[in-house]
This record gives C-alpha cells, structure tokens and sequence, in this order.
RNA sequence: CGGGGCGUAGCACAGCCUGGUAGUGCGCUCGGUUUGGGACCGAGAGGCCGCAAGUUCGAAUCUUGCCGCCCCGACCA
C-alpha cells in the first residue's frame, strides 16, 4: 500500500476512489456495479439511518417491509412510471436451477419458468400502492405515513461505488392522504428533513428547490430535491421528495370515502435517500490525508493513541486514562482506545486521519508526568497540548464535547464558504459557456421551456438542478433565448 | 453499447517484445533492536501467471476464442 492519496486537484475520480478503499468503506465485489460496504463505511451508514429513522418517527411515520419482488404487471400499471424504470430492471423469469446434464454446474430449468415475470425493485410505489388498495377504505385510514428501509436494483450502464450503484441501500417513504394540500404539504415537510439532515448531521449545505418537467420522477407531478455542491464543482442530488397526486391511486384503484360520504382517490407522496450520501459525504469535506467525517456520523468520534517505549509505560498510561475514558463514554462521545502493540504511533495518526476520525488524543509518558494530553483535530490538522486532571477528568471532557461541535460547525461553515464562493450570477450564454467548464453553481434565467433546457444539456452538458425554493422571485431574461424569465434557477453539470 | 486500460502471491506491480518452468515492494509469520508523525535487521511462509484451445521438445511469454474488472462517453439517484 502506497502511503499518499491521489491529489484532488490532480486526478479526483481517482481520490475519491482511494478514499473509499483505504478508509475502508466499501469496495467493487465480484458482481458488476455492485458494492460490498464494509464495517466502518457499514457503521456510517447506520448513524445515518438512525437520525433518519429517528426524524421520521418524529414525524408521525412507521417502518414497515415491502416485497423485493414486483410483479411486472405491478409495474405497467402507471404509463410514465412504467416508461421510466423499464430500460434499467432486472427481471427474474425462473425460479428453479437444475444440475446441468451436458456436463458440470447448473443451468436454469427450462421448466421452472414464471409465468409472470417478477422485476427486482427499482422503487417501490406500485408494491406499495397495491397493498394500500386493501389499507384504506376511508377517511379516517388516512394519512398512511409509512417509511420502509430497502435494497433497490437498478441497472444502471455506467456504475461509481456509492455514488451509482446498480444495488444500492436506501429508505422510500410512501404516504397517503386525504387531500392535495396535506399531500403537498408532507411532500415539502419530507424535503425539510432532508434539508435539515444534510446541513445538521452531515455537515453539507444543500439548496432546496424543484425540479423541471424533464428531470421529474417517472410518475410524479412534482419533484423536489436537496442538490449539494461538491469539490470538484460538480452538483449531487442528495435526497429527493415527489408529490405523486393521484396518479398511483388511480392506477391502482385505491379510493377512500370522505366525510361527505363521496369516493375520491387517495393523494400520494413518496420521499428517499441512499447510500449515495455516502458519497456526498466523501466528497463535501475529505482532503488530500483522507476522509473528513463531521463528528455527528463518525463511528469514532474520539480515538486515543498511547505513545510508549516499554509494556510498563503502557500500563501506566492505560491505568491513568482509564477514568477519561469513562467519562468520554459517560457522556456519550464514541471513543476508541487504540493500545494494540503491532502499530507504531506514527502509523496509527496517519490511519485515523486516513479514516476521518475528527479528534486525536495522543498521550505519552511525558504527559502522564506534566498533566497534559495531545489534542489532534483532523478538519485543520491542527495539535495543541491541554491540560487535565487524569484522576477527575470531567472539565477536559466538556472540553472535548465543545471540540467536536466546534468542528461540525467548521466543517458546515467551510462546505458553506465554497459554495458561495462557487455560485455564480450568471446573465450571459458566453459567460454561461465559459463558468460551466470551471464548474460550480450557475444562477441563470431561464425561459421555462423544455427545448431551451435540452439545448442548454446538449451544448454545455449542464442541467437545471433545480428552481430554488427560496429566493425571491427577481424577473430577468433568459441566458440562451433572451426570453422572460421570472426568475433565476440553478445550473450545474452534475454527478 | 462505443473508446481506452488491465487480469502474475493478501495488495501494488515487474517479467512478455526476443519461449527454457517466476520476481520486487508492501503486508503476513517467527526472533531481535526500536517506539512523540506511516521503524529497522535477520530468518521464513505464500503463485496450476483470469479460463479454454492451439503452435512448440518446452508457453506467464506466441496465436485464437471466451470471461471478468476498472476508467472515459451516451442513460440515471
């Protein structure tokens, strides 16, 4: 194993690829396009779930479990959802193998096949709504507000780890409700959480806003999304919220009495996010050393590195930190205490900065003697010496507590910081033109046509990320047609 | 699906042009010296060279076919 990364600046596929294996999150596995998430990707993944989880139960939903397989009939039933999955599902057509009787191995059963075909899940809509069928019958059965935790499939032509893969991990909530305004509204509630998520937890500014007609979800009226900025200048849909209006309702026929006694199709929403905010979080804050995590989603918050020469001096060192250590538990930051014998020091501080963890502490005989412990943080790579009382250790603690917020503030102010740095007014198709290839967001009127936004992609490969929900509306004139334009939407090439 | 690259020890690679039965670094095992930013010395273990066929006295090396993976594009979260 070499010891430097790949430079971002020089090569930045190629780190974030590095970054992936050697902070070991996750590597290729023997099927194409398909990942094998390792414990420390694998325990990232879960800090997210949980504070997921945890909004969504905050939020009135419930976890439940839907089939992996959807019957193909399923998935015909709403045309334009239909259209847009159909070109990447994979499609179980047998269900038995037999002993191959031309030689060794087996081969499908020519006998064994379905007489449906089943399409391994891209989404879950239509499994979900035909159950809903038999879930509501009236107004009081709604809202439905269900979230479920999922593998999906979806075969995709060109795979990156995390940030495409042809399986992925994810959670899809599909709600159902009395009328447009509540179904519209849990849309855009679903939208904050993302929102919040985001810029809480990972530390990753996002613009919320919605997307064109031609960048909709299949089956959608409306499409909203989080879109972050990365550090190559790149745009990432982080997390998405779509209001389905009754489209699903009316193909499957799930209709619920209201309470003037009349019959009226259900309102639907849908909302997810996938292991792709793994990579979202890869590429918003890691440098040249490795990962960056922001304290909130590191499985280790806080790793301790004793630095000795003999068994004794170990001992010591272990025995007058064991009370940090408990009280660190105590007040619930994750903390390791790295006293394996078959790794130098040196080794290990070049590991855990590889891996992301945001404090270091390193603590050697000399401290033990002077009442001082060494404070590492990874996001400025900075050392200082601090002071504790080794037998009560409760103020150096609070301590660390504020330094871990500290960094998840810093971390959030400095993916901030580029962002803005990185958004341009743009009023020109020649400065449009030449800001696009240096990358970033461009704050661009557009005549709100499908045609001007297909020449713009074809042109320029950039695509409207989304018309920002929050900014005011600020009338202009188109960048390519010259067109009116009430106001400016968000360009990007994007991954 | 087009273009490019690569399959040799756990990992990263050399060897292939010019066929003669496999090597380097990291990692691993054992012993010793070390230990405040990726230690050093010594001794070991580990490979039907992606698969199949062909040419040849002899194939990692030449020929043909197949399989797989990665990167770049078109499609997408």
């Amino acid at each position: 194993m070499s010891k430097a990364l790949p430079k971002r600046s020089e090569n930045y596929s190629e780190w974030y690829n590095e970054i992936v294996k050697r902070a070991d999150l996750a590597e290729n596995s023997a099927v194409r396009g398909c990942m094998v998430i390792k414990p420390y990707g694998y325990a990232i993944w879960e800090k997210m779930q949980r504070a997921l989880d945890d909004m969504f139960k905050a939020t009135g939903h419930q976890n439940a479990y839907f089939p992996l397989f959807v019957p193909k009939s399923f998935l015909e039933k709403e045309e334009e959802h239909a259209e847009g999955f159909a070109k990447e599902c994979a499609v179980v057509t047998h269900y038995r193998l037999k002993a191959n009787p031309d030689g060794k191995g087996l081969v499908v059963d020519p006998n064994a096949k379905l007489e449906e075909e089943l399409i391994i899940r891209p989404t879950s809509e239509t499994v979900i709504w035909n159950a809903y069928k038999g879930w509501i019958q009236s107004w009081r059965d709604l809202p439905l507000l269900i979230n479920q935790w999922a593998n999906v499939v979806r075969w995709e032509m060109r795979t990156r780890i995390f940030l495409r893969t042809a399986e992925f991990l994810w959670q899809e909530g599909h709600t159902a409700h009395a009328t447009e305004e509540e179904a519209i509204d849990e849309t855009h509630q679903m939208l904050g959480v993302y929102a919040e998520f985001a810029e809480s937890w990972m530390a990753m500014p996002v613009i919320q806003g919605v997307k064109t007609p031609g960048e909709r979800f299949a089956g959608a009226e409306d499409t909203f999304c989080i879109e972050a900025l990365m550090q190559d200048g790149k745009a990432l849909q982080a997390g998405t919220s779509h209001f389905l209006g009754q489209n699903f309702a009316r193909s499957f026929d799930v209709q619920f009495v209201n309470k003037e006694n009349q019959l009226e199709y259900a309102w639907a929403t849908s909302w997810g996010v996938s292991t792709r905010l793994m990579g979202a979080l890869i590429m918003a804050h890691s440098d040249d050393n490795g990962l960056v995590l922001p304290p909130k989603l590191a499985p280790i918050q806080v790793v301790i590195v004793p630095i000795y020469k003999s068994p004794e001096d170990l001992a010591k060192i272990s025995e007058k930190m064991a009370p940090m250590i408990g009280e660190l538990k105590a007040k619930g930051i994750s903390v390791k205490y790295d006293d394996s014998d078959h790794q130098r020091s040196g080794w290990k501080f070049a590991e855990y900065e590889l891996r992301g963890v945001p404090v270091r502490l390193g603590v050697g005989m000399r401290d033990i003697e002077n009442g001082t412990v060494e404070v590492a943080r990874r996001d400025t790579l900075s050392k200082e010496s601090r002071g504790v009382n080794f037998e009560s250790p409760e103020e150096f603690v609070v301590g660390i507590k504020l330094l871990l917020d500290e960094i998840q503030e810093n971390i959030f102010n400095r993916a901030m910081n580029f962002r803005e740095q990185n958004t341009f007014l743009i009023d020109t198709w020649d400065d449009f033109k030449t800001q696009i290839e240096k990358g970033g967001f461009l704050m661009a009127h557009w005549d709100g046509t499908s045609e001007t936004e297909a020449k713009i992609k074809e042109e320029t490969k950039a695509t409207i990320r989304c018309i920002p929900l929050l900014s005011a509306e600020m009338a202009g004139k188109c960048v390519y047609s010259g067109k009116d334009s009430a106001k400016r939407v968000v360009f990007a090439r994007a991954y």
